[in-house]
DNA sequence: AGATACTTGACTATTTTAGTCGGGTTTATA
DNA sequence: TATAAACCCGACTAAAATAGTCAAGTATCT
């Protein structure tokens, strides 16, 4: 089970906006440049991040990209739902009531992976932008 | 986040093995039909979860796999080692005191990163292959 | 006008996954 | 003792996913 980079950048970048958000925008090129993020990649996710309501943007000189809730408001399942970073602990589809291999019942360890899938996306349901930008209230970068 | 399959027919393929254990070792052949998982991917998988002693084999006509441990004392954890599926949230060395890109210092939400790592690592923990049959004893296939 | 910065869509190299395949060796049993 | 069932092992590969890159815009501030 891996993390991918999309979701685990998100998160950084959005921390990061979430640092500086006081009262102008944040350029991606600075988040890109204190995160050690390619830029192209980074537009690639804001754009979805924006279309989700997540972030605002702000364009032209000078411009960027502001917070658009509450950081107590932006959860870590809003963060990856909005860049399709999903938890996939089967292959299967939900509602479906045949199993993966196309038998009519679901397998041996269904349950298990569903509790798994929940157990997960538990933490994400509690993490919110407030509390990572707390964890990192004292560090000056 | 995915599961890999690998991962999950491992533990699949175990608890189908700890609910025929019984008296005679269960062949591969049948674990495949059973749960439809690839007969030459198992082969794989069953290489693995042997050297790592959780299964022994018996060769020979009539030879198959039986359980090393009881099954309670075999955990998702351990499962999942033997068949390097493994937890990752990051990229970067744990040791290392640097960042993934390189920088001095790790990332901003590295301790997130962690943290996710122990939350989910701790179901794997808990989990034994015991609670994993008695799920299914009321099961017939 | 020029620079900065967002917007969009297509493209691609690399890595990982999920197997397959071919050739063994061992052992029970007919 | 021949045969078949089963484990054993390493190499190979097609397909998918990942982690970007690239090109060509558009909007806005100074
Ligand atoms: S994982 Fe698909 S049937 Fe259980
Ligand atoms: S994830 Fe690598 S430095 Fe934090």
């Amino acid at each position: 089970m891996k993390l991918t980079s999309k979701g685990r950048y998100a998160v950084m970048a959005l921390v990061d906006l979430a640092r500086f958000n006081n009262i102008n925008p944040v350029s991606l090129r600075d988040i890109s440049l204190r995160q050690g993020i390619s830029l192209d990649y980074l537009e690639q996710i804001f754009s979805k991040l924006r279309k989700k309501e997540i972030v605002q943007s702000v364009r032209g000189t000078q411009g960027g990209y502001i917070l658009n809730k509450k950081t107590n408001e932006i959860k870590l399942t809003n963060i990856f739902e909005a860049v399709d970073e999903k938890v996939k602990t089967v292959q299967c589809k939900k509602e479906s009531k045949k199993s993966c291999n196309g038998k009519t019942v679901k397998c041996l360890t269904h349950n298990l992976w569903d509790e798994l899938e929940n157990h997960i996306n538990n933490f994400f349901d509690e993490k919110s932008l407030e509390d990572l930008v707390k964890d990192n209230s004292e560090r000056r970068i």
